[in-house]
DNA sequence: ATTCCCTGTTAGATGGCTCTAACAGGAAGG
DNA sequence: CCTTCCTGTTAGAGCCATCTAACAGGGAAT
C-alpha cells in the first residue's frame, strides 16, 4: 500500500509473526498449514512469506519443516500481540465494543500504532486502576450512562439539569431549535444506528461548531455551515444534534 | 497490502480523497501539484489515483484542469476527515500524545476503524463532557497524575496508600521482591523511556499475571513466566513493575 | 511396489502503490 | 516566432501481497 523501504518488516509479516507466535501457544510446532489456516489466506502465500522472515533472522525456516522463531523473532511477535491484547482490552473494557469489532478493528490498527500511542494508553488503564485519586466507580457509571448504552432513552441527567448547563454559560438546544445566523457547540449527538452514523459521517462531532444557516419553507430540509462546508440535514437529524448556543 | 475487491475504495484512495478535500478547504482549486505536495508523493503517482477516484465517480477530473469532488466524494472525504479528527483529538486531549504522534497515528488508523470504533469513541466524549453524572475533573486528575505526565517521580499517593491496597486484597511490590512460584497480577509498569517500552513490549500490561520462576544466584536476572513464555529481566526492570499478590 | 492423498513449493498472473524518466501542452519572454 | 519554464501525463520498473494451478515428496493403504 505505502511506500516501504525493501527487506523491511511490513505489516502482513508483522502479522505472520504474530500467527506463528499463537499458533506455537496451542501447539508445539507451527506448520505451513496452521499458518495458512490462521490467517485465513491460501497455503501457497504463506512459503515466499516464511522465506522472508528468515531473511530477516525472525523465524528459523528449514523447507518443510517446522517453523520456529529466532529470539529476535519472538521479542517481535510479543511486541505486535501486546498492542493487540492492549488494544481488545481498549475497545471491550473502556469503549464497550462488541468482541468482533474490537478483534478486527485491533488486528489492523495494531500494526500501525506508534510507540507513544501503546505507552499512553497502558497509562490509562494503570491510572484507572493504580492511582487512588481516579474515581474508582469511573468504568461503571460511563458504561450506566445512557448515552453509553444506545437503545435506552436519552441522557436522563442530561435533560434534568439543562437549567444548570445553561447556568455554566450555554443554552442547550437542538439544531432544529436554532435559528438562522446562530451558532452552536456540538454537545451530543442524540440519535442511533444509521441515523447517528450518518450524522457522525458528516463531522458533526462533539465540540465541533455549527452554524445555522437557512431553514426550508416547510421547516423540512435544515442548512447548516460546518468546517466551511454546507450539509443539508433533516428533521429528525436536526433534532438529534444536542449544542450549547454560543 | 491485504487483498482488495478491484474498483474499490482503498486507503490510499481515501487519503486523497481527504487530502483534495482539505486542499480545497484553504484554496478554491486543487492540482495535482497540490495534491502531490500535500501528501508527499510525486506528481506522477497523483494522476493514476485521480483517474481511479473518477472512474468510481468521486471526483470529477478533467485531464490538465482542476479537481473537484463529486457530492458522493465529498460525503466520502467527510467521513475519512471525521475520524482523522476524532482520532486526533482523542491522542491529544484524552490521552495526551504529542501532536506529531496524534497526527501520524492519526493517518494511519483512520483508514482501518470500524463505525462501531468510531461511534464507541464518540460516546466517550459525550458522556465527558455531556452527562452530568460523569466525573467534571476526570481530565483534569488524569493528565494531573504522576502515573501520566512521565517525568515525575512514582505516584505519591499510590505509595501513601499502600495499606489501603493490601486491604482490598492484593499485596503491592514489584515483581523484585516476589518469591519463586509466586504469582502476580500487574498494576503499573513504573519506569520511563525505554525501559518501560522494553517492558511493554515484552507483554507486561496492566492486569497481565506474572509468575517468578527464579532468581540468578546474584540477584540479577530475574526470570518470569508470561503467557506461557518465558522472559528475563533485569534488576532495574524488576524494580518497575508493581504487582499485586494473588 | 504402486497408487493415492496430504502437504508444501514454485511459477505465473493480478492489482495496488510508488518511483523515475521521458514526453506533451501552454504561458511568458526574448 | 522560438525558446524556456512550469505543469501534468505516460510508460516502464520495482516491491508487496495475494491467488490459482501445476508440481514434488513422503507416508499410508492397497
Amino acid at each position: 500500500m505505502a511506500q516501504t523501504a525493501q527487506g523491511t518488516l511490513t505489516g502482513a509479516l508483522e502479522d505472520y509473526l504474530e500467527t506463528i507466535y499463537q499458533v506455537l501457544q496451542r501447539q508445539p510446532f507451527a506448520r505451513v498449514r496452521d499458518i495458512a489456516k490462521a490467517r485465513e489466506v491460501k497455503a501457497g502465500s504463506v512459503s515466499p512469506a516464511l522465506k522472508r522472515l528468515a531473511d530477516l533472522g525472525l523465524v528459523r525456516y528449514v523447507q518443510r519443516e517446522y517453523v520456529t522463531l529466532t529470539d529476535e523473532g519472538e521479542r517481535e511477535a510479543r511486541r505486535v500481540y501486546a498492542r493487540h491484547q492492549l488494544l481488545i482490552r481498549f475497545f471491550t473494557e473502556i469503549l464497550q465494543m462488541s468482541p468482533e469489532s474490537a478483534e478486527r478493528d485491533a488486528c489492523r490498527i495494531e500494526h500501525s500504532m506508534s510507540d507513544e500511542a501503546m505507552d499512553r494508553m497502558v497509562r490509562f488503564f494503570e491510572y484507572l486502576s493504580a492511582c487512588p485519586n481516579s474515581p474508582p466507580d469511573f468504568l461503571e457509571r460511563f458504561h450506566g450512562c445512557s448515552i453509553v448504552h444506545g437503545d435506552a432513552a436519552p441522557c436522563p441527567h442530561h435533560c434534568t439539569v439543562a437549567e444548570g448547563e445553561e447556568a455554566a454559560g450555554g443554552h442547550s438546544m437542538s439544531v432544529f431549535e436554532m435559528r438562522p445566523g446562530e451558532i452552536g457547540c456540538v454537545t451530543q449527538v442524540n440519535a442511533e444506528g444509521a441515523i447517528r452514523q450518518r450524522l457522525l459521517d458528516m463531522g458533526i462531532l462533539p465540540d465541533t461548531r455549527v452554524e445555522l444557516e437557512r431553514v426550508a419553507p416547510t421547516g423540512e430540509p435544515v442548512w447548516i455551515r460546518l468546517d466551511g462546508s454546507q450539509l443539508a440535514l433533516r428533521r429528525q437529524e436536526a433534532q438529534a444534534v444536542l449544542v450549547n448556543r454560543v
